[in-house]
DNA sequence: TTGCCATGTTTTCTTTTTGTTCTCTTTTTT
DNA sequence: AAAAAAGAGAACAAAAAGAAAACATGGCAA
């Protein structure tokens, strides 16, 4: 069989792991989209060596027709979703308060990451005029730094966890709140610890 | 089987899964209207591919009958129930915009209720001082009717659809946003038509 | 009835999108 | 430095999609 480039199976895994978010088989066009490129003719060179490595095929029949996995290809199925583990509830100034028993929540593609995630509840205001209101559930990729204006979560002291915006200089680093009563707190870098970065919001307005 | 364009799967999927919104088989107007169509001939064609593919067939018993899906093409979208309809964007002043296709969101439980949903994505800043911003997604309850204090989707003089906070009394129907820059607005009852409740809703904050 | 309008249908033409090939530059690997 | 891989971008022919107009027909109201 013949010999695949790193790009090139980058294309494929790509195909291999999306084809069920196109409605019809993908264009050359589509496909530069997706993946970032500009020009369908670097494209179509990856495309084609696939095609002879037997990976993928032209949807027949059709002069125009887009391109799909081959039968034997599309196999290794993706396993089954579960959802994004619910840690427990952040409350500026505490730890974070874990829940005895794990939960799962299933949640929208669009508010994760291709990291691994988790799930928080909000407790408090501090971050109200950013939209993230008191019960809010928060996505978080779990990460050990993020750029400034970023919404974080932060471990301070190793003692209390706090979600805020992050302003970080060379001295100090900064935790802003998104609400006016509030002030922000400054503290050395060695006493922050990133644990995560917001990815995704969500709110229930449902009555109970 | 005949051969299927790009474009004609795309017909199909529509049709497929906007049968029930239709209250009886379309005509080509109204299909080149949700469609985005300008021309009943452009149209005429897919339908005709369609049919030929034996994907749909015509109404029949009445010379003007429209469109429906065959009984085996029908079938196979009722097995994965994986999420919610993403019907397309909701922005103050203007009919709710479809998409062409639709595609589904998987949502969490603690966003939508046992009964019908559908996801909206939300244009514009006139509830944002509720929390919900520009962009952001929001799970609607399929209701003809709301309670006071409600946040709904509200179909006004059966041309603009809205996302407001409901008010509404015997004699008029208030519909306020939730932003200090925008006034409220006054209706008879008559006027306005209740298409759902808010449920849920949800943000990105991933860089794309 | 008559006339009108919305329907499906056909036809002609223009525009857009497609796969494909080519040349040239940039990036990565050896 | 040399070679290989990747990318950008232009060009092209063919296919597909679309617009617009015209036509036939049936339903419906005046």
């Amino acid at each position: 069989m013949k010999v695949i480039t790193r790009r090139q199976q980058q294309v494929f895994n790509y195909l291999r792991d999306n084809t069920d978010s196109f409605s019809c088989p993908p264009s050359l066009a589509e496909l530069c989209v997706r993946l970032g490129m500009t020009s369908r003719g670097s494209l179509y060179k990856h495309i084609m060596a696939l095609i002879e490595a037997g990976l993928i095929e032209p949807f027949a029949g059709n002069k125009q027709g887009g391109i799909r996995l081959t039968s034997q290809a599309g196999q290794e199925q993706l396993q089954p979703e579960q959802g994004l583990p619910f840690i427990g509830v952040i409350a500026a100034g505490k730890p974070i308060e874990a829940l005895a028993t794990v939960d799962y929540m299933t949640v929208p593609d669009a508010l994760k990451t291709d990291k691994p995630c988790y799930v928080l509840q909000v407790k408090g205001d501090s971050m109200i005029e950013a939209g993230i209101f008191d019960g809010d559930w928060v996505v978080i990729e779990q990460r050990d730094c993020a750029n400034n204006g970023d919404i974080v979560v932060a471990l301070i002291d190793n003692a209390e966890a706090t979600l805020k915006y992050l302003e970080q200089g060379a001295e100090q680093v900064l935790l802003l709140p998104a609400n006016a009563n509030m002030t922000a707190l400054s503290y050395r870098p060695e006493q922050v610890v990133i644990q995560g970065v917001l990815v995704g919001q969500m709110r229930s307005y449902r009555v109970h």
